[in-house]
DNA sequence: ACAACTTAGGCAACGCGATTGACTATTAAC
DNA sequence: GTTAATAGTCAATCGCGTTGCCTAAGTTGT
């Protein structure tokens, strides 16, 4: 029948790039997650992550972080309630104009920061351990490079 | 204040490997879907896929669909539902157990198989002029390591 | 000055994709 | 043959996003 035609595809599936390149990123986001979550940080998921890398060391307008984002007000407002309410961020209008409401980093919010860049390193400590110098420059190039 | 620690999470982040690689990944991957979507498989999103990726070319049962693509039943029963809707699978009662549904791949399933495989050959042969032959060697080696 | 427009954020309704729990029908086991 | 396990569905719910509309506040033009 038509058998042949997943045959193929999974035949396919196995040396293609992207797919691979995809499970390997799965797996090292998950790992470095879970790290995260043994150190007292599994309430914080990947979209909040995204509110703190949209943050300004001064403080940022809710609307300014939905657009660099990518999400709408609303989203990244719920995010930032979420995040008040684990006292990662701080928020307070702002007092040049009041309909808008900047939100700034809490030391929850900073020491939590400080444990990502723990585990990032980690991470890439553990790849380098696993690939070698030479092997980890390399792909340092090659994703330079297809980041196009 | 706190800023300071917002300044070494962005600047980790842009040497983070898993953050780089997840980037990478997730261009890649919309590259291809888009490509699907232009020949007129733009209906068929990411969890759709796993159903063929779990399909035998025999047929399966729906709760092995879902086992295999780590979902529930009833998700797994909701994808096959739309599929053989928009004519890519068929479903039968399993004449051995009439309590099971055997999954089957049908004609534009078949179609949709073939022009996957197509879709990730054009975009290893693309990574491959960016790259070079020796270095997606190198790439390929690598993934197969951090794939552990 | 003041009417008219724009902007910031919140509320409500909804969509989508997943979950769990309870149910029916069928098969297997003792 | 009664009892237990299995396949799939229905209903309710949840998480996370959306759009549409609303109020309050600031900006602009005449």
């Amino acid at each position: 029948m038509h058998g042949d035609a997943l045959r193929e595809f999974e035949e396919a599936s196995r040396h293609d790039l992207t797919h691979t390149i995809g499970a390997v990123s799965r797996a090292l986001t998950a790992a470095i997650f879970e790290r995260l979550a043994e150190r007292g940080y599994g309430s914080v998921h990947q979209a909040h992550v995204a509110v703190f890398s949209a943050l300004d060391p001064d403080g940022t307008r809710v609307s300014t972080l939905a657009a660099r984002a990518g999400i709408s007000r609303q989203a990244m407002s719920a995010l930032v309630r979420a995040l008040v309410a684990a006292g990662y961020v701080t928020t307070e209008t702002d007092p040049a104009d009041q309909r808008a409401t900047i939100v700034r980093l809490d030391r929850r919010g900073a020491e939590f920061c400080r444990a990502a860049v723990v585990a990032s390193a980690e991470a890439n400590a553990e790849i380098e351990r696993a690939l070698g110098a030479e092997q980890t420059g390399r792909l340092r190039d090659i994703l330079r490079i297809l980041a196009e």
